[in-house]
RNA sequence: GUGAGUGUAGCGCAAUUGGUUAGAGCUUCGGAUUGUGGUUCCGGCGGUUGAGGGUUCAAGUCCCUUCACUCACCCCA
């Protein structure tokens, strides 16, 4: 019978790897804690319409990549694409966010997008996600920028460029929207099949196309900054002047237009020349109308969404420390058959005492356990002569050298000598 | 969805222009005067060469189909 093998673009993280992600998702924690995040953990498919609504229509995501099901109640089921919709449907649904007061919460877990997989894209994939939700203050956008920039900067990520940009809001953005419409309409020969398309759909998006006759059309399309109203601009000027009271470094890029139609003011990506094509490592930005959008009135809110596994990618490529790799400590050796049970009960006595200890379970001979061994610290010995006299044979594996002690004094040799 | 590249042992690889029984290394398992690991030495396990078909006296090698993986486009984390 054939194998059956993991579905297309997911793939299984295993324990040489999966250490490392600890690693990263202990020290975004710790972070956001720092921040005041808190974390919580919401449903990984959530209703149809969420997206659709939230997320936008005319969304690639929304169009073509998500993961849509109709369950055995024959509702609309979709694996989440991506986090932000989901928290803010939870903020709504448990009135976190009502009489002005504000959250800021944080999670991470898989997300879900049918797109065909190359290097830092799956589509079975990890984000850290965090959302300021409340605040319509450009503080709370810096502060945000400043907690994904922190945690890249604890994890020792180096060679990252920050680029911002405004992309509006419900007032400015269809002036915006229309000019570029008059503007690209009169360039349509220039334009490639899937901008000509866009051009009615999500103009916004052709400033992004990477096609070259694009991109030369788009270099002297109408400025975004030109149309901002007043509101987005103070807002923008804020943004910038708060990064550079904290120090950061950031490159201005007008032609970063997020794929979510969620998106107001701030849009922000961190990106890492040690990806290939996928080289975001990071982004997010403001939505403050999200919230109108899926029903829940007006709540403002800012976020960021970082890539796990493009975050390990490019530690792993840097050559980034991921802490210390666990190991078993201690060994706990038969010798003779005679001398399992022993073993038992002192491995099991020494794991109570959070002593990391393993021992043989399959029947191997005493020369293979002593070869096990040899990658712990400690190795336990018991024979014949250490049941009869209650012992056991405490061995230091870095030296060599042995001890002969009381059972009942193992755990706190081995505490005070690890 | 489109394009390109790659599929040989658990892993990374080798195999003259198509030519005997597809090979080492690492890993793993076992052993080297019966109570002591790492180094060393010896040995064992391990493959329908991704799958199916075709050309040929002969296919890991050439052709077709299919599947998988990788990278890129699109878009994003």
């Amino acid at each position: 019978m054939a194998a059956i093998n993991a579905p297309r673009g997911t793939r299984d993280i295993l324990p040489s790897e999966s250490w490392k992600w600890s690693h990263i998702i202990k020290t975004a924690s710790e972070t956001m804690m720092d921040f005041g995040f808190s974390e919580v953990h919401l449903p990984i498919f959530e209703h149809t319409e969420l997206f659709s609504r939230g997320v936008g229509e005319t969304t690639d995501i929304v169009e073509k990549e998500m993961y849509t099901f109709n369950d055995r109640g024959g509702r609309s089921i979709t694996l989440r694409p991506e986090a932000t919709a989901g928290v803010m449907r939870a903020a709504i649904e448990n009135n976190l966010c009502v009489q002005g007061a504000s959250a800021k919460i944080w999670n991470w877990g898989p997300m879900f997008r049918h797109e065909r997989p190359q290097k830092g894209r799956y589509r079975q994939f990890y984000q850290i996600d965090a959302e300021c939700l409340g605040i319509a203050s450009a503080m709370a956008d810096v502060e945000v920028i400043a907690l994904s920039i922190e945690i890249f900067r604890r994890l020792g990520l180096k060679n990252l460029e920050v680029v911002i940009n405004s992309v509006g809001c419900e007032k400015c953005r269809p002036v915006y929207r229309q000019k570029l419409i008059d503007y690209f309409s009169s360039h349509k020969s220039e334009l490639c099949e899937t901008c000509l398309t866009r051009l009615e759909r999500n103009p916004l998006r052709i400033l992004d196309c990477k096609n070259e006759s694009c991109g030369r059309v788009a270099d002297n399309a109408p400025d975004i900054f030109d149309s901002l109203c007043s509101e987005c601009r103070e807002h923008f000027a804020e943004v910038r002047a708060g990064l550079e009271r904290l120090g950061f470094t950031y490159t201005l890029n007008k032609r970063l237009v997020r794929g979510l139609d969620y998106y107001t003011k701030t849009a922000y990506e961190i990106l890492s020349g040690d990806l290939g094509s996928q080289n975001a490592v990071a982004g997010g930005g403001r939505y403050d109308n999200l919230a109108s959008a899926i029903g829940g009135g007006k709540i403002p809110g800012v976020g960021f969404a970082c890539g796990l596994d493009r975050v390990a990618l490019v530690m792993e490529q840097q050559g980034c420390s991921f802490g210390k790799m666990p190991n078993t400590d201690v060994y706990v050796a038969s010798l003779g058959d005679d001398s399992r049970g022993a073993v038992q009960i002192l491995t099991y006595e020494l794991r109570k005492n959070n002593i990391r200890s393993e021992c043989d379970t399959s029947g191997k001979s005493f020369k293979s356990q002593m070869k096990i061994a040899g990658t712990c610290k400690f190795a336990c010995i018991i024979g014949a002569d250490e049941i009869a006299n209650n012992t056991v044979s405490v061995k230091n594996l870095s030296d060599g050298s042995q001890v002969n002690i009381p059972v009942n004094e193992a755990v706190n040799y081995l505490k005070e000598n690890l």
